[in-house]
DNA sequence: CTAATTTCAGTGGTACTGACATAA
DNA sequence: CTTATGTCAGTAACACTGAAATTA
């Protein structure tokens, strides 16, 4: 446990620069998601991997890690962990014989429904001191800072 | 070099997910930083200390530790580096033998400046696609965030 | 004695790169 | 031949832990 002496302020110059204040806030967010779905054995891919597949069906690696974001030679591991998990199946696509064509399981799905529940209060809970008007904006903005730099949204 | 294929969209619940939202602009943000720092051999470890050097004066490194929320072990390697570039001088402190002393130089105010008028940079560069008044609510939500969880402001 | 400071050694998760075999 | 896909091996940076030596 580090210690907590009492905080001492930050300077101005870096109380004001907005890439470490998202940094920071950022930072703060994943460990607490982390956390959370570490509790249930999960990771933050699983729910992309889970999601993506509910809403778009079965899809092959690479249409994944175009969605998700993962990359392609992580997404192996994810995929691995989640047919461990009896969430998803892997089978190879008789159609073109170097893909595999992933599916949600009911359990999957199942486990799908479970995380979305989860990661909702988390995010209630890191957001907690914003309004909900103040909410919408925050994510609008990030919203439009990712599409802007083509962040894949 | 990641191939760019056509831009899939992402499934909505994870669009509208503000930790990943969150997550995803920071990553971007940090690597923009990374990117620029590294190549004029800094880190965004070194602006921390030299502004906070800068602003507070001398101080030991458990101070620093505090004001910059760099780990105590990982300051050590920081101000190694500093001190190799000659933008600080670390020295025992005679008051209590126990604490280092950390002073910066001359050089080491010139880099900060330089550095300031970078981060400045990438700060609109990263901010771009948001008007003034919207760069200084995003700051300011994401200010409220820090300081609710207690994340040293 | 306890507590604070600096330092070192190490861990675990992760973003990211590169290369390879297979197939289109 | 070139390109896409899945896979593996590995790296580099980093947040974080734990402990030791010194001093207060």
């Amino acid at each position: 446990m580090t210690e907590s002496t009492p905080e001492l302020v930050a300077a101005a110059r870096l109380r004001n620069l907005p890439t470490r204040l998202l940094s920071l806030a950022a930072m703060h967010s994943d460990r607490r998601v982390n956390e959370a779905l570490g509790r249930v054995d999960a990771r933050k891919w699983h729910y992309a991997v889970l999601a993506t597949l509910d809403e778009f069906g079965a899809a092959s690696q690479a249409e994944l890690s175009d969605r998700t974001r993962i990359y392609r030679s992580d997404l192996v591991a994810v995929i691995n962990e989640l047919t461990d998990r009896g969430f998803v199946e892997r089978a190879a696509d008789p159609s073109d014989r170097r893909r595999n064509v992933v599916t949600l399981t009911r359990q999957g799905r199942r486990q799908l429904l479970k995380l979305d529940k989860l990661l909702a209060e988390l995010g209630d809970e890191v957001l907690a001191p914003l309004t909900e008007a103040e909410r919408e904006q925050f994510t609008r903005l990030l919203t439009v800072l990712l599409r802007y730099h083509d962040q894949g949204m």
